[in-house]
DNA sequence: GCCCAGGGAATCG
DNA sequence: CGATTCCATGGG
């Protein structure tokens, strides 16, 4: 199916236009990602793999300074899910009344198809963690031993963390999470975990694999198939979930939502921390 | 001082 | 098995 989606090359950039439920602060702000900043005058800027890019929304549209049609093509496309048909999604979910609701609340969220072994690592980092505390965690992360390209501190390669030691990561400040992260990066730099193979394992076996570095259990291994390997089967349950979960559903996702259950797991994380739970 | 934060491992019974 | 406790760190 051919997704309603236009792009005009502008002398500001390129302009993603007549796309429908793509809102980038609902989707660079709703905790799923946590190296985007949003900027004075209201752009958002971030780096995504080695590309810095500037976004801004507008009356007329998305637009994407400094890229080219060729980089949109190849890059933001797929990073932004924007071949997905959010529309139809939400039109499925809004079968029942309350998950209708909720996706109305959020409905320019698209989920993110990070690159793997940053999700995989801000999610160990984000176990036990607020977000501010996470965001920080992950900037001293990348500027401490990422690679400066055009002025910004990259995610660290799993090569350059799997060398390094618990006592290295200090000045993070991650706490007992470093020798989780460490951990990650070995057996991903070694190809004991090998992403590209977990990316089409059946949703167990997924997570069995996953589960197998130190620090990394359901919730984090699910986070890592959903934002980082685009498997919208995935529904990770942390405790906002898992407490909308009881209060709205009786403990039961529907079944009008399984077919898209990482997306409407966002839509109910963001309907239970801005709306809150009874 | 206390509590909690997009959890998980270790250690119980 | 399930339940509890500890884990570093920082903000409210």
């Amino acid at each position: 199916m051919v997704i309603n989606m236009k792009t005009q090359i502008t002398k500001d950039g390129l302009l993603l236009y007549d796309i429908d439920n793509f809102n980038i602060s609902q989707t660079l702000d709703c905790g799923q990602c946590f190296r985007w900043t949003k900027t004075d005058d209201g752009c958002w800027s971030g780096t995504v793999y080695g590309k810095n890019l500037l976004l801004s929304q507008t009356d007329d549209g998305i637009l994407f300074y400094n890229t080219t049609k060729e980089e949109f093509d190849s890059i933001w496309v797929k990073y932004f899910d924007l071949e997905r048909n959010y529309g139809e999604v939400l039109s499925v979910i809004s079968e029942n009344e309350t998950l209708k609701k909720a996706g109305s609340l959020c409905s320019g969220i698209r989920i993110l198809r990070q690159e793997p072994f940053e999700a995989l690592c801000s999610f160990i980092i984000s176990q036990n963690n607020n977000i501010p505390r996470i965001k920080g965690i992950i900037d001293r992360l990348c500027r401490l031993c990422g690679e400066c390209k055009d002025g910004v501190y990259q995610f660290p390669t799993a090569n350059v963390l799997a060398k390094m030691t618990p006592e290295d990561l200090a000045p993070i400040r991650s706490g007992f999470r470093a020798r989780y992260i460490i951990d990650a990066a070995k057996k991903c730099d070694s190809k004991e975990i090998d992403f590209e193979l977990i990316k089409n394992l059946p949703l167990e076996e997924a997570r069995n694999e996953l589960t197998k570095i130190v620090g990394v259990g359901v919730k984090v291994a699910d986070c890592t198939l959903l934002f980082g390997l685009g498997r919208i089967d995935a529904f990770p349950a942390d405790v906002w979930i898992k407490r909308a979960m009881q209060s709205l559903f009786d403990g039961n996702l529907p079944e009008c939502a399984l077919p898209y259950a990482g997306i409407v797991q966002q839509y109910i994380y963001h309907y239970a921390r801005t709306i809150g739970l009874e």
